[in-house]
DNA sequence: ATGATTTATGCTCCATATGAGCATTACCTG
DNA sequence: CAGGTAATGCTCATATGGAGCATAAATCAT
């Protein structure tokens, strides 16, 4: 069983995507090609010494741009991707990688987009989005009804969990699912929808990459120190809050984050302090970088014995 | 971009790794090949609709038992995994999958080993195996030496934090970064050591592979409830306990398990209680599956503003 | 300059969750 | 019946997370 020889190796082709993502102030942005309807994909090429370096190699070059932080995100090979019948069928490897400052546009259009143009409902900074209510919430009703009994149920609960209907909590991390689910009722343009609902397409299934990388970004940003990939050296606290909601696409308590992160001890004081708030100054933060390798993984969550 | 090996295209290959697990007992085990040399590996077939669906049936073919739970693990390419020179280029796409009963041993041996015998270090759960004092933590500290000052002063302290050494407190889930760390001071036969340390090595890059899907099964079978995956379909708190136990490889204080379990909702008795239990019998619980859709996702750990 | 507006920052309070034990109850075995 | 093993019920101290109140220090419109 484990001898059989992998596949006729010439019907076969693997290609690596990123979604690169940068914050901008208040926008969490995403780079994309091709007008806005492409993630920046290419090639694996044989010479490279692993995945994760041709990657970073491939993403430099294009952008001249360093890469903070990178991580791989899902493999697929689906059979309805490979467009061209008779084609090579493609193995897909997608990563997402956090960048520090969004490259200065040289000539013309950069092609920085701001995520939430592709999934309007995912923004709730300033409230669930009207859209879910009229544009949403409706159709997917609809959808419902078409299913038998018991089906219908149980869409109609998917539906509710996923995006927060009658009155339910928002989970800002259930990204895929929701994308996923007005997938499977045809409600996107990449699932020939006649009427889509709002929020731009992509090219094949790019925007349900990108909806895995929000997702994965949305759960790491919790446990993990990353949202630090995305800062300049020095920012304020508000700015480092203002990230992190552009991230969550949710309000964070200001004076709890606060002390979130100083108890943490991720962070010191460079000693300097800045003017351009529009109040009063703020201190200036850095990064603490020694701290990572202590903060390795926090997480219990289980009732363990103490040693 | 340029190829170092001027290869065409049509030495590209994909194989599909598995890390099945079930859980014996006390014991946590892995499904083996080659006299538990290997974890089961098969090619992925252009025939399968997706590479789930692919190994899927794969597994199912191969061990005649449904397979519960299914997530993929991590892809890689690297170069120096392919062994023969000239041979194509291989992919491998690794999962892990949960099983509910290890099959009946059929004839000879059917290859579930426990899966401590590859990583004894891991095992907590009788306190920290002494293995780590006596045969790591000197090799540990004779590698960092050979490094220059400041160097040497990171290797101590990375094999402090992931080994839990001077008084730090032992953290199950680094098990990927213990691994790594072995294999980067060439203290694991894998990594071609002259006098290996405990723990039986396997082929290629497969004892890495276990190692990853340790990892993933420890945390997260801390914010999901997978365990019961691995669970028949009645079972009495403590069975479910040791499960935990044996994943994690420490000890869970038991009052407060059953007090995390039940006011999570997450079963429910069945009426019948059990004897074999060796003292007072126990009640019998079964997984509310139908929790499932609810508790999508919990973990917040941000300072959220309520709706 | 003056009061309104914005943002930064310091603190308090309270509801829950988590970590550790103590105490009892109910079987089995010799 | 004594002793052993588990199952269960409860209590208590502390840590953590969610919300607000209050004050300080700038900018801005009038």
């Amino acid at each position: 069983m484990d001898t059989a020889f992998p596949v006729a190796a010439h019907s076969l082709a693997a290609e690596l995507i990123a979604v690169l993502v940068a914050v901008d102030g208040g926008s969490p942005r995403v780079l994309t090609l091709q007008d806005g309807r492409a993630l920046p994909s290419g090639p694996f090429e044989l010479g490279h010494r692993s995945l994760q370096s041709g990657l970073r190699a491939w993403v430099e070059e294009q952008t001249h741009h360093p890469l903070g932080y990178l991580e791989q995100l899902y493999t697929f090979a689906d059979r309805d991707r490979t467009n061209a019948a008779g084609g090579p069928r493609v193995i897909s490897i997608s990563y997402l990688g956090l960048t520090r400052e969004i490259p200065a546009s040289g000539d013309h259009d950069p092609g920085w987009r701001n995520w939430y143009r592709y999934l309007p409902w995912e923004d709730h900074r300033a409230g669930p989005p009207g859209l879910i209510e009229h544009a949403l919430a409706p159709r997917l009703a609809e959808w419902a009804e078409l299913a038998p009994g018991p089906i219908a149920q149980e869409r109609q609960q998917r539906a509710a969990i996923t995006f927060g209907l009658n009155g339910r909590t928002w989970n800002e991390e259930l990204v895929l699912q929701r994308y996923e689910l007005l997938y499977e009722a045809s409600l996107v343009a990449e699932a020939a929808a006649k009427t889509p609902v709002p929020g731009q397409a992509m090219l094949l299934d790019h925007r349900r990459i990108l909806a895995t990388a929000i997702a994965r970004l949305r759960a790491k940003i919790k446990y993990r120190p990353i949202v630090f990939e995305l800062m300049p050296p020095s920012f304020t606290l508000l700015r480092l809050q203002r990230a992190v909601e552009a991230i969550a696409g949710r309000l964070v308590h200001k004076q709890n984050f606060r002390r979130l992160i100083e108890q943490q001890e991720l962070v010191e004081e460079t000693g300097e302090t800045t003017q351009d708030t529009g109040g009063r100054p703020a201190k200036l933060f850095r990064f603490r970088r020694e701290i990572m390798a202590e903060r390795a993984v926090a997480g219990t969550k289980l009732p363990l014995i103490r040693a």
